[in-house]
DNA sequence: GAGTGATTTCATAATTTTGTCACATATTGC
DNA sequence: GCAATATGTGACAAAATTATGAAATCACTC
């Protein structure tokens, strides 16, 4: 399959290279400029970029300025990198057109993160619909677990939560780790909600309800076996 | 089989390129005109041109003329480019000829998707009229609904939705893509509406209304059993 | 315009899920 | 073995989501 391809515009070098090699890791192509005027010369030339991650500051022409400019053309999803110091509230109050701010300095992850929820939202991104191990069928599309020809009913976060074990097959999961990628980036509740999760997925799912070992003083794995 | 031709209209060349790679991709033919004049000399110069986008803004001669040099003599499809600022109510009013009306900035998305559907509608691109499953027959090009024999009446939404579930058994939709899909794209109404067309539509099909299952938190999915 | 049916919105009820708590049980290090 | 800490579990309250009926709005016809 194509891969799918991100602009990434910053006038640090620097700067370009790290969110460069987080996304590279996703499996995203990365393609780079190193101000505005290059930026949106590249975006016309390259018919195909299908997001675009934006530095605000930068010489010659700003980012606001290139975010108007591809706005006048494509409403693909842009993200936009603020400094430090502008305040989001300010920015909200006034539409520029972007999709998500991240204000500097950030960590990588939450970027990636907003990229992959913005490519998700617009249907670039396809994921693997079936997922099959040790006896469990995970259809996602269907939104349906069927373990041992038995199709079992899960709520909402219990299939989430399923997913995330699956597709992180003999990974030791930490609690933090499961909150953020389960519940959202901005949950704060109590971890141990959790467990009770863990407690009604394991006895939906009977005997396989073994395969999600408890990692003492850790967190949870799913592992087959 | 031939290629649909469509011809692009506008005057810069940026934006015409961003159409037309987007057409391509979904394999269709793409003549370019650079301004009005140029189009309706291409127009009828290639007589098996099957729809026109075309910029209301241009030099020389403005699309609303050129639609008017085409309408003299044929009904084809046409989309025109409105400016940010144009009104849509505005034009509502005022029967230009127009068959869509997309305003810049667009998602090339949406108007893909709205070139589909002109062209269905004007069976340019046929699709399967006849989806049959679970003891309920759907007759697209007769608009008509037949449950173990018997007919059922149901309203043009009600029928749309129906349509959008059978064409998509088994995978779970959310309430977003069914908006998305059986509204139009540019539709923000409230999404409650949908449960409200569900409920009536359970309840005209009967024992088959089962069909339609809920997927709490998430929105509904058509399945047989 | 009034009348009709389709569509959407709204308020409320019904339902389901989710999170928290308290206590039981298990694990670890000493 | 014993504290100290972590996890398992059941019950319950809180929160979120969906179903439903009714009212409001819209679109179209006569």
């Amino acid at each position: 399959m194509e891969k799918v391809k991100i602009l990434v515009v910053d006038d640090e070098a620097r700067m370009r290279k790290l969110v460069k090699d987080f996304l590279i890791k996703k499996d995203y192509e990365v393609i780079e400029a190193a101000d505005g005027q290059e930026a949106v010369d590249v975006f016309f030339e390259q018919n195909d970029i299908s997001l675009v991650i934006l530095d605000v500051m930068m010489p010659k022409m700003d980012g606001w300025e290139v975010l108007k400019e591809i706005r006048a053309y494509s409403r693909i999803p842009v993200i936009m990198l603020t400094a430090k110091g502008d305040e989001r509230d300010e920015l909200k109050g006034f539409d520029s057109g972007a999709d998500e701010y991240i204000s500097k300095p950030f960590s990588p992850k939450i970027l990636v993160a907003r990229v992959d929820a913005l490519l998700r939202r617009s249907n670039l991104i396809s994921e693997e619909e079936k997922i099959e191990t040790g006896g469990i069928i995970m259809d996602k599309a269907a939104h349906t677990v069927t373990i041992e020809g038995k199709q079992i009913e899960l709520s909402f976060k219990e299939f989430e939560l399923l997913a995330y074990f699956m597709e992180n097959q003999g990974i030791a999961l930490s609690r933090e780790k499961i909150l953020n990628h389960v519940w959202n980036y901005d949950y704060f509740g109590d971890a141990r909600t959790i467990d009770t999760h863990v407690k009604k997925l394991r006895s939906k799912m009977g005997d396989k309800g073994d395969y999600i070992k408890t990692i003492w003083g850790m967190g949870y794995k799913f592992e087959v076996n």
